[in-house]
RNA sequence: GGCGGGGUAGCUCAGCCUGGUAGAGCAAGCGGCUCAUAAUCGCUGUGUCGCCGGUUCAAGUCCGGCCCUCGCUACCA
């Protein structure tokens, strides 16, 4: 069995309990433009996002709805995740559900293995609980009563330190070994603002962790296989979705198990910055305890700021995906956020800078380009592209930089750096506006005798279209396969979809005598929102 | 308190590692062009580069101190 790796990317399972907002599609924008800009290489692909459906809030809030918990998360599921990733227009290749049996029956597996070899131990937990809600809290929740008591957040009561029988993971036994793995691996978690953050984290010293809660606090979870008074604690639960999605435990021989050995280690994971170290610390102390590779690269990706506030539901700045891409379209959606803000950085969003970026820049931009070009093909050339004369100077500069323009997009998305590949996309899309309007084809119409000159421009200019539409496929796949059919290139070249990256650095593949047709706005200009 | 980001043009940001007295995009103004989605192309920036001090012939850029802001500092996403 030597079939090659798939190079597999994954986000965060959401939380289902949560509406899902611009920051969820941020993130899986992110992964499915990767991974679909791996796939136009060439490479073999896998892209997972999923649901996290455990845990007492969710028991509580199906409870309040009066139906049972499972009812709740499929309706949850099926009413507001999945349609999220039609928005967006995502192509994730599965969808992982922890409420589902082959995650339970994963989850089960891995934990019997970890209690086997003896990295599992049953102890006590200590920690504040509050009667009125019936659950423990954190320490960072409670506020301040008098003295050194302690009040619940919801109650304003004092808490009271309560013991409970639990699991322990033996986390502290890998305090050394992924300091020594980030040492090794300077790349396993990004950017570099993440990566300093852990490593002072596991600097402190780590302690065993309780990885299991009592059934009687919390019966909505993963019961464990050894002991059915407790269940396996959320996070113990969700982060190994990664792996039981693509079949972890199966049996030899199975396609499942061909799966997972094709598949795992993950290539690239993504996450919020606020969970990182669920995914850099715990995550990968489970791997090493379970005799798994390691994720090869852990990305933390920063919040989006909402008039300079980290977006949240209860200041009222939770804006759901519809709300864009109802005005603006999946393709500008997906543009937007990748382009305008560094990932790994906070970044700014604003309706007046969405506007102003669609305006600017896929409207007047590459959309008014496409125009140009297929205008001007159906004008002088009753719509089939031309073949081109001899090229000169500046047609020949105009393919060196979209030669570099699609080395550097690559070289970008390499560090998973969006807003680089964009730009540099960007900027081949203006040179070939500036090459335009320098070669004055509306001009050589006007003689006969510039007939070859003007046959080589125009197809310049188509040529460099093709290219644009590879370049940014993974991004806007739905626009630019619109382009894609009106350069007439699906007849010759096929689906854009199997357009490689390399191919749009080859200059000359669109054979002239294709029907290149108009067609309505590619991104039609927009009056302002709000 | 400790650690880590950030504080640069009206707005969003780059530059700081490898010092040479400041850049991009957007917005605004003027001009060119007319194929195109009133679009495109060119020209136009007198900014205390958070503050104070130091090193240097020369400092957003290095060093020290300070201020503001955001985040992390163990079992909440």
């Amino acid at each position: 069995m030597s079939e090659s790796k798939s190079f597999y990317v994954t986000t965060p399972i959401y939380y289902v309990n949560d509406a899902p907002h611009i920051g969820h599609a941020y993130t899986t924008v992110a992964g499915d433009v990767l991974t679909r800009w791996h796939r136009q290489r060439g490479e073999k692909t896998w892209f997972l996002t999923g649901t996290d459906e455990h845990g007492t809030k969710v028991e509580r809030t199906a409870r309040d709805n009066g139906v049972e918990p499972q009812e709740w998360v499929d309706r949850l599921v099926e009413t507001a995740w999945k349609p999220v990733l039609e928005t967006i227009d995502a192509s994730n290749d599965d969808f992982i559900r922890t409420t589902t049996g082959r995650h339970a029956t994963g989850v089960g597996a891995f934990w019997e293995q970890l209690r086997e070899s003896g990295q599992v131990y049953e102890s006590e937990f200590e920690g504040p609980y509050c009667v009125g809600c019936e659950e423990f809290k954190l320490p960072g929740d409670l506020i301040d009563g008098e003295g050194d008591e302690k009040l619940c957040p919801i109650h304003g009561t004092p808490v009271e330190m309560l013991k409970e029988r639990n699991w322990f993971f033996r986390l502290e036994d890998y305090t050394d070994r992924l300091l020594e793995h980030y040492r090794q691996h300077p790349e396993a978690i990004q950017p570099q603002s993440a990566r300093n953050e852990v490593i002072s984290f596991i600097k402190q010293g780590l302690r065993d962790i309780s990885m299991s809660r009592a059934v009687h606090n919390v019966a909505w979870g993963i019961p464990l296989p050894w002991d059915d008074e407790q269940v396996v604690y959320v996070w113990f639960d969700a982060l190994l979705n990664y792996i039981t999605a693509i079949g972890y435990g199966a049996r030899e021989g199975t396609p499942e198990r061909d799966r997972f050995d094709t598949t795992w280690p993950a290539d690239v994971q993504l996450v919020g910055k606020d969970i990182l170290r669920f995914h850099a610390v715990y995550w990968p102390a489970m791997l090493m305890a379970a005799g798994l590779p390691l994720p090869k690269t852990v990305f933390a990706h920063g919040w989006l700021l909402v008039g300079g506030e980290k977006m949240s539901k209860s200041k009222l700045t939770g804006i759901a995906p519809e709300q864009i891409v109802d005005h603006f379209g999946s393709d500008a959606f997906r543009y937007y956020f990748l382009r305008s803000i560094q990932f790994g950085a906070d970044g700014s969003f604003s309706w007046e800078d969405l506007n102003a970026r669609y305006n600017a820049e896929l409207a007047n931009g590459l959309g008014n380009l496409a125009s140009r070009a297929t205008a001007m093909v159906n004008k002088y050339c009753d719509g089939v592209l031309p073949e081109p004369d001899a090229y000169a100077n500046a047609d020949l500069a105009l393919q060196d930089e979209l030669v570099a323009a699609v080395e550097l997009a690559d070289a970008a998305m390499d560090r998973i750096d969006f807003a680089g590949a964009l730009a540099a996309a960007k900027g081949f899309v203006d040179a070939v506006n500036l090459y335009v309007t320098e070669q004055e084809p509306w001009k050589l119409a006007k003689d006969e005798a510039n007939a070859p000159r003007l046959r080589t421009v125009l197809y310049t200019m188509c040529e460099a279209l093709r290219a644009i539409a590879i370049l940014h496929n993974p991004v806007m796949p739905k626009s630019m396969a619109l382009l894609w059919g009106r350069l007439g290139a699906p007849a010759h070249l096929g689906p854009i979809a199997d357009a490689t990256v390399a191919s749009a650095g080859h200059w000359g593949l669109l054979p002239p005598g294709t029907m290149v047709t108009k067609g309505d706005s590619l991104f039609p200009r927009l009056e302002e929102v709000e």
